[in-house]
DNA sequence: AGCTATTAATAATA
DNA sequence: TTATTATTAATAGCT
């Protein structure tokens, strides 16, 4: 692709070379970046022809170490100690994960649908439909045991309220008791004694906490 | 260079993605050995697409070894040590991305889902989408609704507990005065006067509603 | 996997 | 180095 045929064997004329090298270097990287983003790959080049100068591509999506974890995995190396490798492990793991959620995501919207056949289409329908039956499912249970609560708590206050009426009369009686017999001793008896106090039963008021609010 | 330009953008079709990455793969490790030869220069290639499937070239004069140990001398990094760190955050980035596809995945009831190819399914599809969309509308309307009744209800509950105990201890307090009244008088009366009844504060029951539901 | 029509890369050149 | 351009090389869309 130039001018002229060439072969592939070293070019003597330093400068050739040099000219060769960089636009060959700028081709190649542009090619890594190409395939990176058409074919969602991930690659890692590294050039140097100087001790001085070294260029290196690398996909956005990747690291260098990345990248070489992977080359050791796949190269069955083990040039580093297995915290490391525990590491990349969860790497793979999550990164399969992920890979895994965007085909989902791509196929629930509707993208790379061309290449499925009917049947994992009517799979992704169910799964679809399946989740919109899942959400019903779990609003109208919180829905349910909300209710139940709302009535639960009803319950309780009702009783609550009965409870205090209850023992609110009881008291009354008792006081009531109390101030007979205190009436009673009082006929025998030449200063004027006095109850204490002049107690009376409150009415029942639903509404007591609203006042209470105000405090 | 082929039959039509292309954009340098993903291949969404899974076959054409997988076709031309083998193609592409194939040219840039042809392009990696050319540059090495004709260049004297020192090349290394990794490229994966899948977890399973690594492809690399690394020229003859070298290895990733050297490669690399150029790399870091060139780059004032060393990988080696803040390795483990660089692999944390890698895990950290990915998890990230994998939380935020989740919620996407979540989300995407309200998607809007159109192929030609499908239209019949998707059409049903968005029927009982909508209809489900409506009727969760509603159900969080009164779900709503109901956690505010709940809280209210709480609420008074509280007050009432609250107001009966005070009740309680304001008579006690009362009925104490009445006894220590009683006693004073007892004390010039020649035959036992006795308090009609020993009362005392029952302790708070804060459960007392539940006894109450099994009489 | 092969086959070509096309596009893309680049060798020679300035 | 950079730009131009005549050529070759790579490859996209088909079988």
């Amino acid at each position: 692709m130039g001018r002229g045929k060439i072969e592939i064997k070293r070019i003597e004329n330093t400068n050739n070379r040099q000219v060769t090298y960089s636009k060959r270097r700028k081709g190649l990287i542009k090619k890594a970046k190409e395939i990176t983003v058409l074919c969602d790959a991930s690659v890692s080049v590294v050039i140097f022809a100087s001790p001085t100068k070294l260029y290196e591509y690398c996909s956005p999506s990747t690291s260098i170490t990345e990248m070489l974890d992977r080359y050791h995995q796949h190269s069955g190396q083990r040039l580093w100690d297995p915290e490391h490798e525990a590491l990349s492990n969860e790497i793979k793991r999550v990164k399969e994960e992920n890979e895994k959620m965007q085909i989902d995501l791509r196929h629930l919207n509707a993208e790379d649908i061309t290449s499925l056949n009917i049947k994992e289409l009517m799979t992704i329908e169910n799964d679809l439909e399946n989740g919109l039956i899942n959400i019903g499912e779990k609003r109208r249970e919180s829905y349910k045991r909300m209710q139940k609560d709302g009535q639960r708590l009803e319950e309780e206050n009702m009783h609550l309220r009965y409870v205090y009426q209850q023992q609110m009369e009881a008291m009354a009686g008792k006081v009531r008791d109390i101030e007979n017999e205190f009436n009673h001793l009082k006929v025998n008896d030449q200063y004027e004694a006095q109850m204490p106090f002049a107690f009376r039963l409150q009415p029942s008021q639903p509404n007591l906490h609203n006042q209470m609010l105000l405090d």
